[in-house]
DNA sequence: ATCATTAAGTGGTCTGACCACGTAAATCCA
DNA sequence: TGGATTTACGTGGTCAGACCACTTAATGAT
């Protein structure tokens, strides 16, 4: 009897629980597509009126999944959530077998391959002017955008979900020059496939040997 | 200049998702088991000299994914990985629109193509006589073997499920004839990449267009 | 105009303080 | 003694406040 009257919406206990469903409230509401800005974790603490901890572990917990992302200084955003499932496999996954790191990454890999595929595929032309200007470019950075540029939102959502599982592996990072990273733009642009994913291979990828 | 080792500092990696590697090194060093107990989290935050509220966070996180379990006042549990309640929190959030079932059926489609990419960089030669000894060939089943052929089990495994989540949309079947599915792999083991994908792209999956 | 500086906003993190709950030890009482 | 009760402690749950690091926009100086 009465018993919807504890909370607002629903069941959930714990808090961080709740403001994951409100979060969902909130998106659904505003229409909210992949890409738009959250509102910070200060608001959402007075919105929701829980305490920021709890926001920022519904909020982490929310990351992990790959439905929303963060970046610092910046905001909280939307991505693209429609791979579901694709986590759960995921982390179960990760956590058992030890060949399984070799395959996040060489599943990532094969992912950037297919992007680079696919951007030439389409005929486009990437602005590099943003990248020269970098002194050092970093690797994840430098393929999120890569991502970006296809029109394949659901390839960059894999890949993102990917990337950041393997990050939370702490496997060594890859250290490679800017010169490489813009060659590799330049044979994009000029449209050769073979040339492209070559070069990607064997200059972008070919510190990469872990046991 | 005076970027110092404070204490995490430098390094994009945030502490919640360093501290999910940590946890699973812990259960792999213990070899912890499903219905094992984690260390409480006060323990956690000594042992792996990081703040408590950033423990949470990963321990949260981990939460949500289904792969540990909380009782207050008794403590952390690793949890069974079978028991993905997860999807349901995921279905909740994404499977509102319709487009999420396009987008099921375009990321398969995608992995497949991934798959055969994968399977021509590895030249590798695919027995055709099973096939060939067949009356019609079932498209999941084909697929699913390509999948096997390749060495990266994650990329078969998400391939697998997605499949899986797609056959429970009922959304309308697709029927190509066994002599395409040939061809495909005749294309493949000739190692063209750029045909196999074509051919691919416009034989095997040129009828699917649904609303 | 241009560049450097400042200020404000945002996520990232840590600490300390409580509360709520469960358990086991200590205690009490018949 | 033996069972029931109380107590103390450990654990997760939550909050508030303080900084830090970074981004962006407003501001100021040249």
């Amino acid at each position: 009897m009465a018993s919807e009257k504890n909370k607002q919406s629903d069941n959930q206990s714990k808090v961080y629980l709740e403001v994951v469903g409100r979060i969902k409230e909130i998106i659904d509401e505003n229409q909210m597509a992949p890409g738009d800005k959250l509102p910070s974790e200060r608001e959402l603490t007075d919105i929701l009126d829980a305490g920021r901890s709890s926001v920022r572990e519904a909020l982490r917990a929310l990351e992990l999944l790959g439905l929303i992302e963060t970046r610092r200084g910046e905001g909280t955003f939307i991505s693209d959530f429609r791979n579901h499932r694709l986590v759960e496999i995921l982390s179960g996954f990760i956590l058992q077998n030890e060949k399984a790191k070799k395959d996040v990454v060489k599943t990532r890999q094969l992912l950037e391959e297919i992007c680079i595929y696919t951007l030439m595929n389409q005929s486009k032309k990437i602005d590099t002017s943003f990248w020269e200007a970098k002194e050092s470019i970093d690797d994840g950075k430098f393929f999120a955008m890569l991502m970006g540029e296809t029109d394949n939102y659901l390839l960059a959502k894999i890949w993102r979900i990917i990337s950041n599982f393997e990050h939370s592996l702490n496997l060594p990072k890859i250290e490679v020059a800017k010169e490489h990273y813009l060659q590799l733009l330049k044979d994009i642009n000029i449209g050769n496939v073979k040339i492209a994913l070559k070069f990607y291979e064997e200059e972008i990828r070919k510190n990469v040997d872990f046991t």
